[in-house]
DNA sequence: TAGTGGTCTAGACCACGAA
DNA sequence: TCGTGGTCTAGACCACTAT
């Protein structure tokens, strides 16, 4: 076996038994590296590869800390994110990164079929667990239903906006999710290195007489969610 | 920018530009180093981002070559493999691994919810794309509605087999998804390094009668799939 | 300011794949 | 057999974090 695979397997044994601790910071690399006889390209190899499996990450300049375990989470079920994490004994939280009117590009015109050179709402917003930034969302809501939504307090659940200032529910959803790569405002505010991997969700949002309300670009860290379909609960 | 984000940004525009087309071998690792004037390690940095944005991928020891484009999977939707590959104008291909009766772990018992020590059918599968190996499966079958079933061909579509061998057909459906490590049978059979990235699906299905039939582990390889799912389907 | 992670150099040897 | 990718060494400098 490799030496960066034993190394590997030492120290997710140690996480997996419980020595090291969900949240703990590892010691600095070149103390690891001395630790393991071997030199940091290789210690990160092996830090690198833990890393991708979930088991540890990284906060950029800061050092590896062991992961938390995943949320379940049920994209289906439209339970308030707060709410959701609580249930799991998490401590959740919500910050606004910025919310505008701006003209919607092809890709966004294309999914909530909106004419050409349309404007949108588009919400920016970073959710944490416990401290930890794990999901960095963009909202793009068509603005016929919701005019002024943005003058509305944007810390808190837009599902609960919609029905309780505009008497909307919501209806059908259509999903798309895949393993993608973190770039550029998701990866600066989830403070992970550019390129790093993550989980898109792209869902649309119908109300219940199917009328397209908004949709929302998820970049979950890649370790920090487990998702949940039952076609029993349509 | 770093040196590697400069490479990885050429050789990704190079590809999107369709100058390095889909399952187009890269040059060799030495000769890419030299080209971009830069060391091995480096240049592999640059190639590793690209493998975990999904842009290129390498097979062991044979190289680097250029993602095709992902396949539209719905998993809710019961079509065959092979013929959800052939509409999207693919080429599918299904390579029997193994199958046997065997006693149930505690994973499996829970998620058919069978007594303690039963046993069931497990069968292991690989599935490609024009040539590429992109899924590896456990089916894990309740015994009790298939006897006999692993003398059939299952080279197949098991669907077709519950069909017409056992007139039982799929109802709900419950999945777990979430991004996981490719390691042991499942990265052999890939043909990919034990511990790189995959998307790890589990999915239970039920007959019409609200009966668990089987479950499977699905290991997609990161970059093969994009997820679909339409609340309004069921 | 000291220590850390992020990036980079210039080599090396080995095992496997292709010929 | 030759070239390839996989692994590894022993350093280095810089930008940022923590104090």
């Amino acid at each position: 076996m490799s030496q960066f695979q034993t190394i590997k397997r030492t120290l997710q044994d140690q996480i997996e038994s419980g020595l090291l601790t969900a949240g703990c910071k590892l010691p600095a690399e070149r103390k690891l590296a001395e630790l393991f006889d071997t030199t940091r390209i290789t210690l990160r190899e092996a830090l690198v590869l833990l890393e991708s499996e979930g088991v540890i990450y990284r906060e950029e300049r800061r050092g590896w800390f062991v992961s938390p375990p995943r949320l379940d989470y049920n994209p289906a079920e439209r339970s308030h994110f707060h709410e959701m994490v609580r249930q799991q004994g998490r401590q959740p939280d919500t910050r606004l990164l910025d919310c505008q009117t701006l003209a919607a590009n092809t890709e966004i015109s294309r999914l909530l079929q909106l004419p050409a050179l349309s404007r949108v709402h588009r919400v920016q917003r970073l959710r944490r667990i416990d401290q930890r930034p794990v999901l960095y969302v963009e909202h793009y809501l068509n603005p016929a239903p919701f005019p002024d939504i943005l003058q509305h307090n944007l810390n808190g659940s837009l599902t609960e906006i919609y029905q309780q200032h505009y008497g909307v529910g919501y209806g059908r959803l259509r999903l798309q999710i895949y393993p993608t790569a973190l770039t550029g405002e998701a990866a600066a505010a989830l403070n992970v290195a550019q390129g790093s991997h993550g989980l898109l969700i792209i869902r649309v949002n119908y109300d219940q007489e199917n009328r397209i309300l908004d949709c929302d670009y998820e970049y979950w860290r890649h370790d920090a969610v487990c998702l949940l379909v039952d076609t029993a609960e349509f």
